[in-house]
RNA sequence: GCGCCUGUAGCUCAGUGGAUAGAGCAACGGCCUCCGAAGCCGUGUGUCGGACGUUCGAUUCGUCUCAGGCGCACCA
């Protein structure tokens, strides 16, 4: 599908071709124009600053090549209403009420595709993230990469980017091992006798919890098992329980993965092995101390990094690699991280493995989803893992203040940022709460469309014009926030982040009351009116209902 | 010491080279005989942390610097 703005850009580029013809332009000079929203609405729908950019190159002032440029575009009336040059050098568009009318029909006619295009359908994309050790519930920080992620997914997916979703399950690792040390331990105690938790075990009740239900499954097994043997039982138990529980949790949450991926898979299937060796062939692999390492600093690391410990051990590293290599080999040609605030030092040394194994950086992107903090009553809420902290689970937030509220609220922030999240203002459910104020605007829209069925008010065909001759300035206000919604998609689409999204609904829903505010929409006695009306609010309800679908926000036709 | 993230209104944050830097929250005052007042309207504050540089033009890019957060293992 093919919206405004590159319309306009086309528009634009015929007449630089036309200027270049008749010789008022050199030719061939090499400038993508392009088109932004201007940040004061008088200004136009559109804006160009294309002939200051080239200015310099092809010595011309560029008020003048803005000048010649707009007189060519506005010779096109029936598009635009108006084509102006300004001071330095830009040109001002306005749309004629015809191209607006029509986008606005556009809207309702694509309906829940509108917004959507297949400009990244030659992508194939990984998208890993939450990827939370499965040792305990998954916490406030997994809740925002949770939301980050499926809304971005969701985005990337509705620009015609083929999106896979996965999940790391870290189950070979020491942490992994910790738990059914930890496990152990609890049952050990529970018998009477004295039995440590491991330093950095885990001792919060669920592993309590967990343990039980092992010591039940596996009774016979464990009847017989040596301690070690013991341990690694209830860690497998004790993993895949915890896995169970994220997948429970993520569910509620709206966030369903396309693969689970476990880590012991990649020893299982000598991957790893295949990894360092496919490493080794190209020549960046070396011996020393009675370690394996792999030479990352060749690609701008820090330091050299092992691979295989002095004890005969694959270094997680080596695992992350050969995931990673795995990742490419099953035919994706991007890979997207979101990892946690904790693992910013180790992008360095996981890119230089990829290009070393012939993959150019561009194709590996790591967002670190940055830290939360709860914020109650004015005060940061401690919520650590292990320690004596409070345990804030992302099970507690979504019952407290509910999923739609937690799902907007981490997603009204910039991932790379750290977000104080408001315990109090999430709580508010009939007040300033930014996220009913979108969800209201649909609300009321439903309910005026219901009313308009009420009183026999038809909403026009979807051929129909939308809205009169002689607009409101509110209407106006509302068309052009709703036409703007692609653009910004494909903003966000490039940035991989949803928070965008969150603002431009909010400006939607901004503009949506204060039309309904001034403009009688269901009136019996000015039926032509209504009709046109009636067309414009089913377009709001239409893009609002896209842009909440794509954050995983329900769009409640009452509230 | 090295690296990453962040410094924009009282608070929380948008703004990825453009025109008068914007929202929400908080404060105060208005608006419902009429489609949902979970709404609308009005009242105002900024050395965009600081310095230098690149540019026609910098909150945005670069270098330096100050402040806060986080990370720097043959842990995962």
């Amino acid at each position: 599908m093919k919206y405004l703005a590159a319309e306009v850009v086309q528009k634009i580029q015929n007449a630089i071709a036309q200027l270049e013809q008749e010789g008022f332009l050199p030719k061939g000079f090499i400038v993508t124009p392009e088109v932004e929203r201007p940040t004061n609405p008088d200004f136009g729908d559109f804006s160009c600053n294309y002939a200051m950019k080239c200015a310099q190159q092809i010595k011309k002032p560029p008020l003048a090549t803005a000048r010649a440029t707009a007189e060519v575009l506005a010779k096109d009336q029936d598009f635009f209403a108006s084509v102006t040059a300004i001071k330095p050098g830009f040109i001002n568009i306005k749309l004629s009420p015809r191209v607006l009318r029509e986008e606005c029909r556009k809207i309702r006619q694509s309906g829940e595709r509108y917004g959507t295009t297949d400009a990244g359908r030659s992508r194939r994309l990984l998208l890993e993230f939450v990827s939370a050790n499965p040792t305990g519930p998954l916490n406030i920080v997994s809740a925002r990469a949770a939301a980050v992620g499926d809304a971005v997914a969701n985005i990337l997916q509705s620009q015609g980017v083929e999106v896979s979703r996965e999940y790391y399950i870290n189950d070979a690792g020491r942490q992994a091992r910790l738990l059914g040390e930890s496990m152990y331990a609890r049952l050990e105690q529970q018998a009477g006798r004295d039995y440590p938790v491991p330093a950095g075990g885990y001792e919060k009740d669920y592993v309590q919890e967990v343990a039980v239900a092992s010591a039940n499954a596996l009774k016979n097994r464990l009847a017989k098992a040596v301690a070690e043997q013991a341990i690694d039982l209830h860690k497998h138990f004790g993993v895949e329980a915890m896995v169970e529980r994220h997948k429970i949790s993520l569910e509620k949450y709206g966030v369903v993965f396309d693969n689970w991926f476990s880590e012991l898979s990649l020893h299982a299937e000598k991957k790893i092995e295949a990894a360092v060796a496919d490493l080794r062939a190209r020549g960046f692999v070396f011996e020393r101390d009675n370690a394996v390492w792999f030479a990352s600093t060749r690609f701008g690391d820090d330091k050299d990094r092992v691979l295989k410990k002095a004890d005969g051990d694959w270094a997680y590293l080596a695992a992350d690699i050969a995931y990673h290599r795995d990742k490419f080999e099953r035919g994706f040609t991007e890979l997207v991280d979101l990892w946690g605030p904790d693992h910013h030092g180790y992008i360095a040394r996981l890119r230089a493995a990829l290009q070393a194994l012939g993959h150019a950086p561009e194709s590996f992107t790591v967002h670190i989803v940055q830290q939360v903090n709860l914020m109650e009553h004015g005060n940061p809420i401690s919520m650590s893992k292990r320690g004596e902290g409070r345990l804030l689970e992302m099970d507690d937030l979504l019952e407290d203040v509910g999923r739609d509220v937690t799902r907007f609220f981490f997603l009204m922030r910039a991932t790379s940022a750290h977000l104080d999240f408001d315990l109090d203002l999430a709580r508010k459910h009939s007040e300033d709460n930014p996220v009913y104020y979108v969800q209201y605007a649909y609300a009321r829209i439903c309910s005026i469309l219901k009313k308009a069925q009420a009183e026999g008010l038809a909403l026009p065909s979807l051929e129909q014009d939308a809205w009169g001759d002689q607009p409101e300035r509110e209407e106006l206000a509302l068309v052009r926030e709703l036409v703007a919604y692609p653009d910004m998609l494909e903003n966000c689409t490039r940035a991989l982040e949803p928070h965008g999204l969150t603002f431009a609904l909010r400006d939607v829903a901004t503009s949506f009351h204060r039309f309904y505010t001034i403009c009688r929409v269901v009136d019996p006695a000015e039926p032509e009116r209504s009709r046109a009306r009636l067309a414009l609010v089913d377009a709001a309800r239409v893009v609002i209902q896209n842009g909440l679908t794509l954050l995983g926000i329900q769009a409640p036709e009452s509230m």
